[in-house]
DNA sequence: TCCAATTATCTTGACGTCAAGATATTCGGA
DNA sequence: TCCGAATATCTTGACGTCAAGATAATTGGA
């Protein structure tokens, strides 16, 4: 029986009116995302970044040459605030990982761009990341991971569009 | 075509050699936990409430009769730090929902009771959240729904011993 | 041409969390 | 009985995030 189990006991118990059914599932989920963040950012600590900084690293690495995206352009890949991301640009471009660069047709904004020490820095990580990745889903079977990605792409389909 | 879709056909470009199939399933786990956050917190605010101190209550709502646990008990359900329980127990008692008792046996512990107030409030805010639970999980069929519930379960395995 | 609306980024102040360590009490072996 | 180890909670300082709003530049209609 898994922490989740006995929670939605004790609610039976104390509140037999409630159907916890919804509750089982989206606590298992949200545990199941706890233990995959902790894992996640004690390997990126490794390469001295945290999700935050990887996350902004790899939208620029990911994009391709020449690997520089205004910062509204980041924003709209990694679902934070436009303060947030202000911050997180200051702290890479304080690693030297990302310069900030005039953009040559709009005065109101920069361009973040990856320095050669960002993309490195990036490389190196978003394999280490990936190879994490494979091993913390490797206690899923094939036939279960492939159910499981299906049901989840399924479900966060209800959330965001499909273009 | 999802938001993680095109990140992983990115780095398919870019980064050939990763299989990145593990990024996939993980990347959207996390985006519907993110979403779900969202909705979540959103109606607990209606109440007064946030995820943290939510969480505190319930705990010791579900607990049943007294609705007493030490800080200890309540670290031990909620998968934070001691300072952060600290910090949450101060926010309620400020809130007057919560109160902190001497521990009739041991002087180094404490018991953090429900007060009438928090009983109150605790009670309505379960039985809205449960409700917006279902709202959100409404998207998914029975079968889905049992489906991802089993598949879930058994993923957290790999994190949670059994008892 | 002008200026109000829009767009893009940054600033500010508050909040919740964590890691590390401080403080106080209890436990248990010599 | 004594005292070092263990236990329980709290404190401190740093960090990442958000909401709201400030600043600066661009756009488009009159």
């Amino acid at each position: 029986m898994d922490h989740v189990t006995r929670i939605l006991d004790q609610w039976h118990r104390e509140r037999p009116d409630l159907d916890v059914a919804p509750m089982g599932l989206l606590g298992r989920l949200g545990r199941l995302h706890a233990h995959l963040s902790r894992e996640i950012e004690a390997e990126l600590a490794a390469h001295g970044l945290n999700r935050a900084s990887f996350d902004v690293l790899a939208t620029l690495r990911r994009a391709g040459h020449p690997h520089r995206l205004s910062p509204g352009d980041l924003l709209a890949a990694t679902m934070v605030t436009s303060g947030t991301m202000t911050n997180r640009i200051d702290q890479l471009e304080k690693q030297g990982l990302v310069e900030r660069i005039a953009h040559p047709e709009d005065r109101r904004s920069v361009l973040i761009g990856l320095t050669d020490k960002g993309f490195a820095t990036i490389d190196r990580a978003v394999t280490a990341h990936v190879a994490n990745q494979h091993r913390l889903t490797a206690a899923l079977t094939a036939a279960e991971f492939e159910a499981l990605d299906a049901l989840l792409s399924r479900y966060l389909s209800a959330f965001e569009e499909k273009g």
